[in-house]
DNA sequence: TCGCACATGTAACGTGTTACATGATTCA
DNA sequence: TGAATCATGTAACACGTTACATGTGCGA
């Protein structure tokens, strides 16, 4: 199973062939860039996905320059990344890999299915319910001895899942049923 | 220099000397966790820590148990520990490394100096100010041709830094000018 | 005596980081 | 001719993950 570095390079060729130089600058260009632009991060985990045979790069000596390879997803690749998107919002997810929640949302066009993509905001919305349940209950059990810090770094974590769970209801509108 | 677990380590036995048993707990019960519980993971960063002569950790063999090994920063690793916490917030930081901030200002007390923890919130409100800018005018050179889900997703992020930033600046109340 | 909580570790593995290497083409 | 940009990669290293290994003492 590809890393969430692989999936977003999957994500990327899905919508356009590409090689790996005009992947790094899209990583460089946009918020994607978190996923890092490094070659020594995206020349290996092109080389691991055709490996596991999700891509297949092609050499492209069209321009006389040094080769491009430029990369497509194959029928395995897609879909297995249409599965990924599909995956259930885990309360898991939401606390410890909020980012990957994220990515998988941005290429959720992929699906071309406006069902799937309510649900996972549907899932993400009550998930984010739930996490936010918990730490309002673990706020509680903070004991008056500790320093105002703990309750205001934990004050900090609700506010951001508040002003997701908000995000998340108010994005459902634009998918609309049918 | 150590990872974030290294300094979580360091700031929870700043506080109360512990062994990596107890330190697993912690992060298994509280907030934490996202520094990750694993033995595989916190005993070698007590051994690193040790080896970097951090932290001390001492054999209690009061209990009749297994020796427990109690760990303590020695004057070094407070000094590297305080250092760290005292770094100037980052606009880099705040978009790459957001995880890490909150961290630091969980541990803030370690410190004992309200003026350092309200530079550490007004440089983060700042900050976030700045980073809100470059995402919202991010967010107006996306085309007209991208799927909604690109600019929902910015949209999420601005909105989790719009929280962060109104939080920053309720925060800072809570440490008076004297 | 069986299992659980206490307590500490190691080994294999994958992956990301930084830094370096290589080479073609364009343009001043 | 030399610098910048295009383009792809490798090598060393650190770290975290998962899974396993080992052993003590207590209560049912």
């Amino acid at each position: 199973m590809p890393t969430n570095l692989g999936f977003a390079l999957l994500g990327l060729i899905h919508k356009t062939a590409m090689s790996g130089y005009d992947l790094r600058k899209v990583f460089a260009e946009t918020a994607l860039g978190n996923y890092s632009s490094s070659p020594g991060a995206i020349y290996p985990a092109l080389a691991r996905l055709e490996k596991q045979g999700l891509v297949t790069g092609e050499e492209d000596r069209s321009k006389s320059l040094r080769p491009k390879k430029i990369y497509r997803p194959s029928a395995d690749g897609k879909k297995i990344f249409k599965a990924w998107l599909s995956q259930e919002v885990t309360k898991y997810d939401i606390s410890h890999n909020y980012h990957e929640l994220m990515l998988r949302f941005a290429f959720h066009d992929a699906l071309d299915d406006r069902k799937a993509t309510r649900r996972f905001l549907r899932e993400l919305a009550s998930g984010l319910e739930e996490v936010i349940a918990d730490l309002v209950s673990q706020r509680k059990m903070i004991p008056e001895t500790e320093p105002v810090q703990t309750r205001l770094a934990l004050e900090a974590g609700l506010e951001q899942l508040r002003a997701s769970a908000r995000w998340a209801h108010n994005s459902i509108r634009y998918f609309p049923d049918d």
